[in-house]
DNA sequence: TCACTCTACTTAACAGTGTTAAGTAGATCA
DNA sequence: TGATCTACTTAACACTGTTAAGTAGAGTGA
């Protein structure tokens, strides 16, 4: 039996949408099941694999706007300055407030990644050389301006970037993987100590 | 029908848990199978059961090996010398190096912390207040006994503790979870990029 | 109007997961 | 001999992602 109008069959594709970027912000990508998606819309779960290939791909579509606004907030961090430290300070910034505001979307870019979320979808990417995030890519590329502006002393702006991300991604990640453990990571605390990290590397570094 | 001397079967608990550990350290916690460990000793998986009471309590055991090898270790770098700022060096060293070589239990442990692994197993903490991890308690104590000593300005061994830990888990974190992804965590760029970050750290709040 | 095809959906099933309930073969013991 | 206890088993439950096959209904051409 056919469904009888509980949806205009044309929105069946974005209704999973919605429900499924619901479900993900209660319970992240392991908290859903594709049952509980098609349950939610009062459909099979099979009719989710006729608007999507497989669950990764669902996921990806769930997360994209979340990655685009990370690219996003990243890039405008970049531009609000032309002062190559303050470039990477608000950068800095702008990455941990993302892991704090979005701890689920960088759970499965950073902290247990995902291969769907990384690089791009596995089928986009099978076979091709795996390319390096574009936003490691481009934090090398403002390092680089550092150094060649004599901001930074030290000439390998790879392992500057490295070690910067390094230090934003520790004081992240453990907010977002121990924070309802332990009681040392509220937000703010977190900004701080990001700001703490930030000016302890680039006092070493420059 | 009754096992036919495939093994003695008092020996039944440790070859689940000789099997369990290779699968473990094959594929992690969540490569492994209840079914997987018993086909490959020859019994059925619900006698696992009879050993352990569920896989929590099994993973626990064929971690905890490794867990108090973590505690001794970072205890030896403590107690290796006197010089408070060297404690906290050496510490650091023996954190990264634990997380290189036991990349499993350092995800167990800090990256997707499982209730089993962090605060001893469930039902032997339900009920209680989460304790801190005993290593943070450690690290802060260090932290104190350093500040004390004038080695290190700030007043909060608490804040600095945990920004300290923060630096160490990002370089570790990162290579554990993006190494393979990206070329640009090989061991000993992570030991060399954690000591910067150390004196990074230490000289800003020194 | 009849038959065909195409679309959008369905149910049933597969292979896997952790876990529990119930059954059984064999040894031990009164 | 008969009862009990131990150590194991098979069958099952409720989940997971995913695929194969079936079906109701609309649209189309003769």
């Amino acid at each position: 039996m056919v469904k009888t109008g509980t949806l205009p069959a044309k929105d069946v594709r974005s209704a999973i949408l919605t429900e499924a970027t619901r479900l993900f912000k209660e319970n992240g990508v392991d908290g859903i099941s594709m049952r509980q998606i098609a349950d939610a819309i009062g459909y099979s779960a099979t009719t989710i694999y006729l608007h999507f290939t497989d669950k990764n791909h669902l996921m990806y579509a769930v997360c994209e706007a979340g990655f685009a606004e990370f690219g996003e907030s990243l890039g405008a961090a970049a531009s609000s300055t032309s002062d190559p430290l303050e470039q990477l300070r608000a950068v800095g910034r702008a990455y941990v407030e993302f892991g704090l505001t979005h701890p689920l979307h960088y759970d499965v870019m950073f902290i247990r990644p995902r291969a769907w979320a990384i690089g791009r979808l596995v089928d986009e990417i099978e076979g091709a050389d795996r390319p390096e995030p574009e936003s490691f890519v481009a934090l090398i590329t403002l390092v680089a301006v550092a150094m060649k502006s004599g901001a930074l002393r030290s000439s390998d702006p790879r392992e500057a970037a490295a070690i910067l991300w390094s230090g934003m991604h520790g004081v992240v990640s453990l907010s977002i993987s121990l924070g309802d453990q332990i009681d040392a990571f509220e937000p703010d605390e977190v900004r701080r100590r990001a700001a703490t990290i930030t000016e302890a590397i680039l006092t070493e570094l420059g």
